[in-house]
DNA sequence: CTTGACTCTGGACCAGACTCCAGGGTTTAA
DNA sequence: TTAAACCCTGGAGTCTGGTCCAGAGTCAAG
């Protein structure tokens, strides 16, 4: 099987390299193999955890929860429903962001709208909405 | 009109006392009114505008953008054209925000859909990322 | 053999956003 | 009046998620 340093992991994964070693230490990376003068030994199969764990940060996840993650699918056979339980929870968060900041883009919408856009300040309905209130984002 | 002291607000926007100290010290929140002792006190708006902070926080907006989301209500001296520019790039921003949610939560469904949720792990979509592949040689 | 690129370690440092603490003054209820 | 419960300030410490550095070993090319 072809190896590779920790060099080139972090050119293929474009990350840094200092990212990679930090990842190890936080045990979300298993320690990798070592050359007999201490080199970190690297595969394909580091390569697609690595950038799973890219994956999993850029849909929201936090190191602490890619690493419960790792270690859910460590007892194998047993917890796929966890796995995707958590996927789902995340889902669930987004989808309350989403729908609060349409809350949010529909009430700037109104706000430009009636702004003029000149004029005497004291008739601006933006200024007035957020000296007043909110601009349209409703309660948690 | 009625005030509170910082422990009230505090309470009633469940924060920490601490937190609104550093948003006032950060311009989030506009230096409050003193009793003759040196008191912090607030009202009803203060309140209003703290949670405001509170949840554009939630929708994932830095301080640093909330605060210049805020500055509108303090450019009551300047043009009413410059109060609708901010507030169409906060539009912006909010767009690009969902954008960015939608990206996710597609990510999320497709990992979603794609895992059965039960049996065995190695037929979990989420777990074939995770392993790579590979015969799973966890070194340790 | 030398040079330059690469890697090692441990530890310092960073930004953002808090959170806590010490040492002191203020309010209020009993 | 006195103790509990507040509040003040300035500054230090925390946590997350890295990023950088110094000093030293390793590897490949010329």
């Amino acid at each position: 099987m072809q190896v590779m340093n920790i060099g080139r992991l972090a050119e293929l994964a474009e990350v840094n390299i200092d990212t990679i070693r930090y990842y190890e230490k936080q045990g979300l990376l298993p320690p990798a193999a070592r050359t007999s003068s201490g080199y970190r030994q690297y595969t394909q199969a580091d390569l697609e955890r690595l950038r799973f764990i890219l994956r999993s940060k850029d849909l929201g996840f936090s190191l602490t929860e890619i690493g419960d993650l790792l270690s859910l699918t460590k007892d194998r056979d047993s917890d796929m429903r966890g796995v995707k339980q958590k996927a789902e929870q995340r889902l669930e968060q987004v989808e309350q962001k989403i729908a609060e900041l349409r809350r949010v883009r529909s009430g700037l919408k109104k706000l430009i709208d009636a702004c003029p856009g000149k004029g005497e300040m004291h008739s601006c309905p933006i200024v007035a909405a957020l000296s007043g209130g909110s601009t349209g984002a409703s309660k948690r």
